[in-house]
DNA sequence: ATCTGATTTGAACGAATGTTCAATCAAGTT
DNA sequence: AACTTGATTGAACATTCGTTCAAATCAGAT
């Protein structure tokens, strides 16, 4: 009991101040790779923002690109869930459904902004086995929006003849809020959220009630 | 006169093996630079794919982020004056002034593919007063859509609450297709073109006749 | 044939890169 | 106190990078 008890303390200790470490480097090189980019970026960088040894990061990471491919598939994997989730969480209701969609794509977006934008920056830094794991996440979540419109489509609230290109359109612009977003801007993630919402539903040939509360929603300072 | 001609001749024939020399590195870059992205792209590939030494390409450009600069430049000015030119032509009717915007935009960044989405991608990898340049520039391109935006806004034509989003929407989606285009694809250019237009107008709120021709345009092999 | 000036090259420079490795440290177990 | 084991380090490796430069090449003019 005891043995095991201490055992165990140790191995908790042990492992959250080794994720502790891992979390450093994650977090300097996600900070670094969202600053100035995959290749512009040294893993002394990387080691000198988590304030340890440049041999230590490869402690925990085997490779530079291992690094990038964990940040681009955790955020990846975790922006599907939260998808399926939310839509999940919806109702049956396609304009519902692809309203939540929308709104915490953009929320996803705005909250862990330098993640997102890494993942849709650096594709191209990746070697051709990891770029199809995060093409394919990707093109799952495309699916995602696609399923939910070709259901407004056979129930008729969706009334677009471009759904291919609707679809491709809602989810760049719904990503590329990663690339502006500033917090403390003009609009609240929620308000640019709400925005984003209407914008697709606007493509989609959407002309029922609006799902979006918009009660002038006044906020940021 | 004889002396002036063959002056003139040589300077002719200089000039343009020196441009053809020239235009080489800038092709043989921007084909790497399309490819495998700015900084896992060396100046001996660039050599390489334009047949030349490496000591001659910077016979044309003093580094290799002139040469980067160059094309960024180049073809978002062209750019620019390819969209005034159809807004003006498109006549005084917002409708027909926005659908010339996105029509031309779409078109450019598939005809000019490779130059517009290193344009789009690579400007990380500029330094601060050269970025500075390309981002004016983009920023004039937004204007040329928020004025007509606003001119349709202000006719009653279009009716969205969020015109700024809208406009932000629509430049990136018109700018996005330089990273999925593919020549020979499922959508020719033009019907790509049409159909961001009615989906551009749905995130306007224009509820009119449609500007596109829409006959069925079979086109693509 | 010589000259001139633009064009083209090979070889080299120093700096920075990703990665490796043997060695040290710290702490917990026996 | 000796031992184990994970955590951490400094120094070095070979390679590649952007860039430079003196020298060679070439075509046209004199």
């Amino acid at each position: 009991m005891t043995v095991q008890a201490t055992r165990t303390a140790r191995r908790r200790d042990q492992s959250t101040s080794a994720a502790a470490g891992r979390e450093a480097v994650l977090k300097a090189a996600l900070e670094a790779f969202f600053a100035h980019g995959f290749h512009d970026t040294s893993m002394r960088k990387i080691a000198d923002g988590a304030g340890t040894a440049i041999s230590h990061a490869y402690y925990y990471f085997p490779s530079k690109l291992e690094i990038l491919r964990t940040l681009m598939i955790g955020v990846t994997t975790d922006l599907i869930h939260i998808l399926e989730a939310a839509r999940d969480a919806a109702g049956p209701d396609p304009v519902q459904r692809l309203a939540a969609l929308v709104r915490n794509h953009v929320r996803l977006h705005t909250e862990r902004q330098a993640e997102s934008f890494v993942a849709n920056t650096e594709l191209r830094s990746l070697s051709a086995t990891e770029r199809q794991e995060v093409v394919d996440l990707r093109d799952h979540i495309a699916t995602l929006f696609k399923d939910v419109v070709d259901d407004g489509l056979r129930q008729g609230c969706f009334t677009t003849t471009h759904r291919d290109e609707a679809v491709l359109a809602i989810v760049t612009m719904c990503t590329a809020v990663a690339g502006w977003y500033r917090s403390g801007g003009a609009k609240a993630p929620e308000a640019i959220a709400d925005a984003y919402v209407t914008l697709a539903l606007g493509m989609l040939g959407y002309h029922g009630p609006s799902p979006v509360t918009d009660q002038a929603t006044p906020q940021a300072r």
